[in-house]
DNA sequence: GCAATAGTGTCTATAAGACACTATCCG
DNA sequence: CGGATAGTGTCTTATAGACACTATTGC
């Protein structure tokens, strides 16, 4: 602890009951930080790996761009909150959330004192789409593009425009990698690649092999993938019939149940 | 952003420079949580995982056993706070502390909002076991066991005191089951077992088995384990002799080097 | 038929589990 | 020598990568 008592007060202290205690307790004595939660709203379209970024209309950071987040309340939790947001900025309900990492350098905000608990959501794209606006709106969707350990961040309607670390509010840019590399590791031990699909129910090969490459960066020998994705997931996966393509042998259709 | 603001506020901020909206900035006008670090320190004793945790001494939940911590400076970043409340504690300094997890339920402190940044520090036990007092202190080295999905802690002076998550202060009992998973999870694709070693430059097959057992709650075969770590480890680890026991073969040992 | 896409089967290389066997020490 | 502990070698099984081959469709 680093708040200094005295003695005497502790023994004070300790001659109260707990709820005496807790009656007697001054929470304003000591100057506290802000706390936010930022959510990284990720989505795959076809096989590309994207975030969902928000310009920012006022200071500090004014027009750059930003993970959207906000202040948490003082009755709800991180994960409650980072719903709420999610919701306020995306309509978006029901989806894979969780806690990444808590960012706290002592002046990542010009302004004050902030600590953000950070997020990932996952967001399949037919869930997003229509929920940011479009090309004048002041949210985004961008591309990320890896080469070795850096990230590029590209406008996925004009690669013309390729944000750097600089372009973004923050330590957004080292918040949006330490994401990445945490989906990447997830990739193989649990199930946030199926989290992407856009329909559990009615899914082919390619579309969950696209989603594995746009997570990882890698290419994957069709049939290798689809035997050893069947593999891991023979109690949950069902073939559900055939579709014809345009071109081409017709695809098989797939189902998978939650576990 | 839960901060609601007028049109006309927004527009007032947005007339003024970045540096101009920072001086005017009143931060005090929102409420905010109080904000800890929580340290949960982790040794290898033997094949056994341990934690040290300390009995409060005051209220909330005096009497109680708790994850030392304590509350984060407005100078300091969290790892920062970390590794000092680490130093304060046990005066264990440059060993391997990472962050866990945030936990932020909004009740979790029953004087006060708080929400605790948690950390896991890995100390190998000849640099803990003069830090800590003795039988008289309020600190302990607990030893965990695990059956299925239940953690077990243990006094390791005295297997008859056996905590149970009423026995911890606050939810530090969801704490530390949150950050043993980390570790059994971490255990193979990091080199966590390694900082639990008593000496890098000086140790054993069996030394290193033990703690692989210790986190991770299995049993391993004794050859197989040592062909699969010198597979693993081949650049870095040399064999430097052997050492006689006072029974059977000599082992060997080895020194394993930095990344 | 042929280009295009989907999917099967097979061979190989690597890693993981089981465990018999050998080595060295102490008394 | 026998009990105890350390370490090697080998066989077997499971998993992962490479890729040739077959299947179905539209034009």
């Amino acid at each position: 602890m680093n708040l200094e008592s005295s003695k005497e007060q502790i023994e004070k202290e300790n001659a109260l009951t707990e709820s005496e205690f807790i009656k007697q307790y001054d929470s304003s004595k000591y100057e506290k930080p802000s706390v936010t939660v930022d959510i990284m709203v990720f989505t795959v379209i076809k096989d590309k790996l994207c975030v969902l970024l928000i310009k920012r209309g006022r200071h500090p950071f004014k027009d750059a761009w930003a993970i959207p987040g906000g202040f948490i309340n003082m009755d709800e939790d991180a994960d409650t909150a980072a719903k709420r947001e999610l919701e306020e900025e995306t309509k978006v309900t029901g989806v894979h959330l969780e806690q990444l990492y808590t960012f706290s350098s002592v002046h990542r905000d010009p302004r004050m004192r902030v600590i953000s608990i950070s997020y990932i959501a996952i967001v399949p794209y037919n869930k997003l789409q229509y929920a940011y606006g479009d090309d004048a709106s002041d949210s985004r969707i961008f591309e990320i593009r890896r080469a070795n350990d850096d990230v590029y961040i590209l406008d996925s309607l004009d690669y013309n425009i390729r944000l750097s670390k600089s372009d973004l509010a923050f330590d957004h840019y080292e918040i949006l990698k330490t994401a990445i590399k945490r989906l990447e590791g997830k990739l193989d031990y649990t199930d946030i690649a199926i989290d992407f699909l856009l329909d559990k129910k009615n899914f082919s090969m390619n579309e969950i092999l696209w989603i594995y490459k746009a997570i990882s960066g890698k290419e994957y020998s069709k049939p290798n993938f689809a035997r050893d994705f069947k593999a891991r997931y023979q109690n949950r996966l069902v073939k559900t019939g055939q579709e014809k393509s345009n071109h081409g042998k017709p695809v098989n259709k797939y189902s998978i149940s939650d576990k």
